[in-house]
DNA sequence: TGTACATCAGTGAACGCGCGTTCACTGATGTAC
DNA sequence: TGTACATCAGTGAACGCGCGTTCACTGATGTAC
């Protein structure tokens, strides 16, 4: 291994590093990150973060596609198991670890599904890793497509165009469907990260499996 | 009208004036509420705002109460005016209320549903006002109570405490299919508030209508 | 009605803190000959 | 292999800002006799 090549690679641990320092002041904090606490904590200068990344918003992009990517991955790892011709089961799967993610990242969680950071805009490419659960799910309708009903004819075009953009081959109220899913399912883990189940289910688990199969039921799957 | 009372009315329209400017501070910055800005925007010193609230914290809890009262309010006023026969165009009323509200003041919705507050932990005078909407909904539901599948047996004691708490008279099963409704209505508003829905559905008024009308069928309305 | 006193809204300075970002610098590491 | 130079990670001071909260104060308004 050549010298600069060391270079580059402690140069990148030290971009890794960072961003796990700053997942953890978020955990501790909630929301704000604060360059200089994550300097702190790092035993470091803050102006010497400036040679990682070129301002906090640039840092909280990498923090959010890194989330991003995170909860996709824990959800298509855990459809992956699941026999192909189990088709509730996959979508299960998706929804619980969904579930589980963002329990046990609920700041990251935060920053993905919660309020907009203020004095934050999120640039376009996070746009694309935001999609991956959407996918997973509507790749489990399309195994098995059940009979459902048309969808109003004003959201039809809406539909078709997220279809023809992806070229997808599902029916439109398929999808509708799976949008139907995909807000419950967000709607759901919204309440219970943010803690407004608290006081009222204490059942929270069996609550949420319940929830989402009907879900299921509703997006026709056996 | 007595000098004494007289000076009580200023100190309340005080009161108001600082929470409306608040408010639109809110409105304008997002989040993050900061004393000495609303301070400046009333013309007035930073410390003076001490003679009408303790601290920071208490102006926002004061914020939260009026937010989930108004929002309560809207819900119930949209409500009331359809005629009581008519539960589907109720419970259709509730949710739009709630949709309208919601895009009309998206910070103190956020105040709300959104992440928490970094550093604020809501008092529990806030709990109250926040189960207004649910009260709505199951209240057409117990209006026009139609043939419900019952629920998974873990879930229902939480379900049967809750109904116990207020003696309400609402079976297991359609208490379900409230919180459920509840949930997905706020799962929606969530998205369509944070900018979430912008770039995948153009209709978002009748993507908004077809699925509350599928939460009702799912509520056994008729 | 007039006067002495009490109340209290708002002032302005201060405390002690934190923030993101810039800049000239030091000193170690890597590169070219 | 040894030397001169270039790269670049990290330093530390500084800029200019904002924040919540406290405190002694002024001066107007209200109260009691």
């Amino acid at each position: 291994m050549s010298a600069s090549s060391l270079r580059a690679r402690v140069r990148s641990e030290m971009h890794q590093e960072i961003k796990e320092v700053a997942r953890r002041r978020l955990a501790a904090e909630g929301a704000n990150l604060s360059l200089r606490a994550v300097a702190r904590d790092m035993g470091i200068v803050a102006s010497a973060l400036y040679r990682y990344f070129p301002s906090r918003d640039a840092l909280l992009t990498a923090l959010i596609i890194d989330a991003y990517e995170a909860l996709g991955t824990a959800a298509a790892d855990a459809e992956a198991v699941v026999p192909r011709d189990d088709p509730r089961g996959r979508w299960l799967a998706i929804c619980r670890a969904v579930r589980s993610w963002a329990l046990a990242h609920p700041a990251e969680y935060g920053l993905l599904y919660g309020n907009p950071v203020p004095g934050y805009a999120a640039p376009p490419e996070t746009v694309e890793p935001a999609s991956k659960v959407i996918l997973l799910l509507a790749a489990v309708v399309q195994d098995a497509p059940g009979e459902l009903p048309p969808v109003p004819a004003p959201v039809r075009p809406d539909l078709r165009r997220l279809l023809d953009e992806r070229s997808a081959a599902l029916p439109e109220q398929h999808l509708d469907r799976v949008l139907f899913a995909w807000t419950h399912l967000f709607g759901q883990v919204n309440f219970e990260v943010f803690h407004r189940l608290d006081a009222m289910i204490e059942a929270r688990a069996e609550y949420f499996e319940h929830h989402m199969n009907l879900l299921a039921d509703l997006a026709g799957l056996p």
